[in-house]
RNA sequence: GGUGUCGUGGCCGAGCGGCUAGGCAGUGGUCUGCAACACCAUCUACAGCGGUUCGAAUCCGCUCGACACCUCCA
């Protein structure tokens, strides 16, 4: 199937085995993925939204690569504890209390949010996005099955699973590389006074106190889900009990995923998922952006440049590259320099587009191979989706393309039809990203028509020497983000 | 304390046994009335110390340092 696109297979690095694997799907032609999205509670911070654009980008090469893919991604609005223990409150309940607000009104508002900061992001959305309250009843029924399979007990209306009776038949532990034996001599937990046998067993469903209001009724209580339930249930639901991928952010890998697998398995007796795949953090000031640490900044914050760390407002489509320059697996620091080389960049690959339709073709191509060099675009995102090292090639073309204009290099007509259509691809369709020069061409004729009067204007007025008229003009254009460019054939604007 | 990841030129960030990563900044040019924009050229690094090898940033060992998870976090 991906033989159009290429001659190499698609590596994925799978972290459960800790190496890159040649991917083959369950069906061929399908995938099913499911990534973990987020906990309604807040809005969402640059670091959380990095997972989701890696993910984005997955997502999208693998629709380049013509699959069929159900992508799933969860709203957790139910179930997410502020801690472990006893005592540990729903993240979203205890929001609304503070707020005075339904916990549907915290979830409904930070929903948009999410979904708004995503589009501008210019991510896809999900085939699916299901949320835990919607799927209690599976909930419901799965932790049956758990207690039925004999790896659950219930305790004072809570269900916990059990985690010690589990890794006798199968092994807790395997995704993270952890065994069960060093956890419990090594738990620095202390021992919270709760119902649980044992420090690692962790809550399937959860007696609500009297004065929560978030609850549901169950055989065992009336209660809540517990949050590593919540994708089991919903990932078994939509995708079956066995699937392709399973996403989600670096800091889910332990607990949550391993309880994932534990749950799959207790519950279907098989592992539940093929290629786990993780996505690593997002820094600032060399540390994990989170939440809880206050060491964050919002994509609004950065898209308008109200905050102090960035001094400037850096666009939606610039974040994006520069997050497209680091490879997903790698942890990646956020700071003003390097947002501004990424402008930079960005700003001379879109450049670059726009020089193609203006280079002549020629019987020869010169100066690059146009099918090597689009195999190696392939061969970058089929080496576990390597979108430093694609950008690396796009700029090797945006190179040719410039030497080109120059005209010491030539390209056929048919070759540059496969550059124009390859680099349109990977630029646009897999990395997803968005020309803000090309906007103004539709945008607006009325804009464009104006500043081609006051380009002629100036012009004239050069014409004459009268360079403080036509500097002006100038000046006052690129105060309002219009820049005129003085080229060889004439004077051209774009907006920055 | 346990588990794991990582230390690459001024900055960001690929590579992971032999071949220039790339972007930005800097420097030198081209263009321009001056600029800006743009374009071209250039800058040769892999924490430290040992070892394996014909050859190591890349493999092994030790040392130092950083980060993440083990409690909620994408």
């Amino acid at each position: 199937m991906s033989s159009l696109h290429t001659t190499q297979e698609l590596k994925i690095y799978n972290s459960i085995s800790g190496q890159k694997e040649i991917f083959t799907p369950i069906t061929e032609g399908n995938i099913g993925m499911y990534v973990c999205g987020p906990t309604v509670y807040s809005n969402v911070h640059l670091g959380n939204c990095r997972t989701f654009i890696s993910f984005d980008l997955i997502y999208r090469y693998l629709k380049h690569l013509d699959y069929k893919v159900r992508y799933v991604r969860n709203i957790t609005d139910a179930g997410h504890l502020e801690n472990d223990a006893d005592t540990g409150e729903d993240k979203i309940a205890k929001k609304a209390k503070l707020e005075q607000l339904e916990p549907m009104e915290i979830v409904q508002r930070y929903t948009v949010d999410f979904h708004h900061v995503l589009s501008k992001f210019n991510t896809i959305p999900p085939s699916i996005e299901p949320t835990a309250t919607g799927h209690i009843i599976e909930q419901i029924e799965m932790i049956k099955t758990i207690i039925d399979n004999g790896f659950a007990y219930v305790a004072n209306g809570s269900v916990y699973f059990d985690v010690q009776k589990f890794d006798v038949s199968y092994k807790y532990g395997k995704l993270s590389g952890r065994n069960l034996e060093d956890m419990v001599n090594t738990s620095r937990a202390l021992t919270a006074q709760d119902d649980k046998k044992n420090p690692q067993d962790f809550a399937l469903w959860k007696k609500a106190e009297e004065v929560h209001i978030m609850r549901w009724p169950s055989p065992w209580s009336d209660g809540f889900p517990g949050w590593h339930l919540e994708c089991t249930a919903m990932s078994t639901k939509y995708l079956g009990e066995h699937f392709d991928i399973h996403g989600g952010g670096m800091d889910l890998k332990f607990p949550h995923h391993e309880c994932e697998i534990a749950q799959g398995e207790a519950a279907c007796g098989k592992s539940p998922v093929n290629y786990w795949m993780h996505a690593n953090m997002l820094t600032l000031n060399g540390r994990k952006m989170s939440k809880s640490t206050g060491n964050t900044i919002s994509p609004g914050e950065l898209f308008s440049g109200e905050n102090s760390i960035m001094g400037k407002p850096f666009a939606p489509s610039v974040t994006r590259f520069f997050m497209m320059q680091a490879q997903y697996r790698s942890i990646l620091d956020f700071s003003k320099e390097a947002l501004e080389a990424s402008e930079k960049g960005f700003h001379k690959l879109m450049e670059a587009l726009q020089t193609l339709s203006k280079v002549m073709t020629s019987s020869t191509t010169t100066g690059l191979d146009i099918q090597e060099w689009r195999q190696e675009c392939y061969d970058a995102m089929n080496d576990d989706f390597n979108s430093p090292i694609l950008i690396a090639k796009l700029f090797e073309a945006v190179k040719f393309i410039n030497t080109a204009k120059e005209g010491n290099a030539t390209i056929t007509a048919e070759d540059h039809a496969i550059l124009q259509q390859t680099l349109h691809d990977f630029v646009f369709e897999v990395l997803g990203l968005q020309d803000t020069n090309a906007a103004t061409e539709d945008t607006s004729e009325l804009l464009s028509g104006t500043v081609k009067l006051l380009i002629q204007l100036r012009a004239e007025a050069r014409a004459n020497k009268d360079f403080a008229t036509g500097d002006k003009i100038r000046d006052e254009l690129l105060a309002m983000g219009i820049q005129l460019k003085d080229g060889r054939e004439g004077t051209t604007f774009s907006l920055s």
